[in-house]
DNA sequence: TTGAAAGCGCTAACAA
DNA sequence: TTGTTAGCGCTTTCAA
């Protein structure tokens, strides 16, 4: 491996010359210039980034932390997040949580480390006030909503979700409906029970307790609930699934059971993916690329020192089909 | 941010005696030891990563490239990797190609630029010669297969897939079939194609030129299949589908034209996503997470110059439901 | 327009 | 068991 100090050698000119023409800077005359690049072809030289990163203090990597990278919401994100790095000449280095907080913390270690130049938190379980620790001398901006009054975030509006799905319910003639979220613990989780329940006041609906399932984030979750459902004396007659995964689950166990959806039991799912289209759902959708883009903006703006809009709320839309 | 010579200072030291505590090198009297932790704690110590790649001439970041990363197997894959990864210290870099051979360049380079160890093709779209020649003297693990004969693999038989799904579909007494996969021109496509030809050739099954479809990816061109093959006067009995989402596509849209499935086309697929669970899908199962955890393993071994396998095999699955 | 020289923060061969 | 010293490959003042 060829450094610059034997282009400059083979160059007849000094490694500051060299390191001048690598950095496209102005000062270097033609002739030279052509050396150098003559003498970089022969060796193949091959710039070292870890020599670069540490002169200039950065690497040009971000990082990014999701629960669980094969998540269909995740991994749209940790897509969208992508393209836009790319744009941007970042790498982009991919950590999966499992929620787990203390592995949320390895990563900052690597950020502390200079091994990123900035973090995207996908999801984050950590309280308030250690990610705004963090964020204090470090670039993080979070997919969540927070109330930091530090931190940048990027975020639907959860609780909109709900409301739009209660108002689409409502209209269907529903006042029985029931709630089912992934993580109780995650922004998002939070957002939806707490407007949830909200909105059931407001509109003075029969909510029960009976009617809420928390933790649940697969399929075959989905299919318990139609179950315990079913059980159940005095049914919901609509749910709110915060997962077209759980959602088709439940759509699919009821229907091996003789229900009929929406007759029987409506269900509203979040996030749009393609087994919600297949399985007729109404759902809401998120715009889970752009979001991703913009959180790679707004890094690459605070990695520059720029000034950066803490609130940055994208539209939720409901897409009506045939399980309401 | 402090370094070890301020913590030398601190300790009463020297910078090596700091080096040394920091590698867990034996030869430290306690004391020293001592006085060394308690400098790095008072200083809030954190170790520049990117100097210490530069010292070793190593980063322990794998990066990993795929042709797009919000695909069900990708995410899987990504997931199984970024576990292991894990396991073995490793950080790892994540790519998108869209099969766009330059950017699978791009990504070599990066290797090439030592900012990672080594790279996990995921599915690669370049020429055997072109990756042959990187893996000369880059650590190259690719998770397809191929005839070359320095590039180590981990991959699944999918000639032996496609048998799987002829076979089952010959007991259900099926003559008819076509055939629907993804990217034509990778190791996979080229797989699957051949391995079809090859069987309806060996049992003289009545294949037709009009039943073949590539570059087939999304719900969508499922469907479109579906009116392609309803138009057509001499449909075939079944169809083998590359990926589970397509042929949910084909499935749904076959079952809203008031087609039977399997009665009027029998349908496999292939990754046993969540999809085809719901769609009651007969798909041939994968160990994705498996692939890429052996991919790590492998790579780890190559990156301190140990002898690994070129051929690593996995066995798939076929799992029997409703669409057959 | 060019080059010398001093880092960036750490590792490791060598000597003591 | 410890320290000295010379790098790793590049950037960036500063002076010419």
């Amino acid at each position: 491996m060829s450094n610059i100090t034997e282009i400059a050698k083979r160059a007849n000119v000094s490694r500051t010359t060299v390191s001048r023409v690598l950095n496209h800077h102005p000062y270097v005359k033609h002739d030279k210039r052509e050396a150098v690049f003559q003498a970089m072809k022969e060796l193949h030289y091959v710039p070292n980034l870890n020599a670069i990163n540490l002169s200039r203090g950065r690497t040009n990597v971000l990082g990014v932390i999701v629960p669980k990278i094969s998540h269909p919401f995740f991994s749209s994100l940790i897509e969208g997040i992508g393209e836009e790095c790319h744009q941007f000449d970042y790498s982009l280095l991919v950590y999966q949580s499992n929620n787990d907080p203390k592995k949320e913390l390895q990563f900052f270690d690597k950020l502390k480390h200079q091994q990123i130049d900035g973090l995207i938190l996908g999801s984050s379980v950590l309280p308030t006030a250690t990610v705004d620790h963090f964020a204090q001398y470090l670039n993080v901006v979070s997919c969540e909503n927070s109330n930091s009054n530090i931190l940048p975030r990027v975020y639907v509006n959860h609780g909109h979700g709900i409301q739009l799905a209660i108002d689409h319910l409502r209209e269907r003639g529903h006042q029985k409906m029931g709630l089912c979220i992934g993580n109780p613990q995650s922004g998002v989780g939070v957002t939806r029970r707490e407007s949830f329940f909200h909105f059931q006041e407001l509109y003075e609906l029969n909510w029960q307790e009976e009617w809420y399932f928390s933790e649940q984030y697969t399929i075959d979750h989905g299919r318990e609930i139609a179950r315990n459902l079913i059980e159940q004396k005095e049914r919901p007659t609509a749910m709110i699934v915060g997962s077209d995964q759980v959602a088709a689950g439940l759509y699919y166990e009821l229907a091996n059971q003789e229900l009929r959806i929406p007759e029987d039991l409506a269900i509203v799912g979040f996030d749009n993916q393609p087994i919600a289209q297949i399985t007729e759902l109404t759902t809401i959708q998120q715009p889970v690329k752009e979001l991703g883009k913009k959180a790679v903006f707004l890094l690459n703006n605070l990695i520059h020192k720029q000034i950066v809009p803490l609130s940055n709320l994208f539209d939720l839309q409901l897409i009506a089909r045939k399980s309401t």
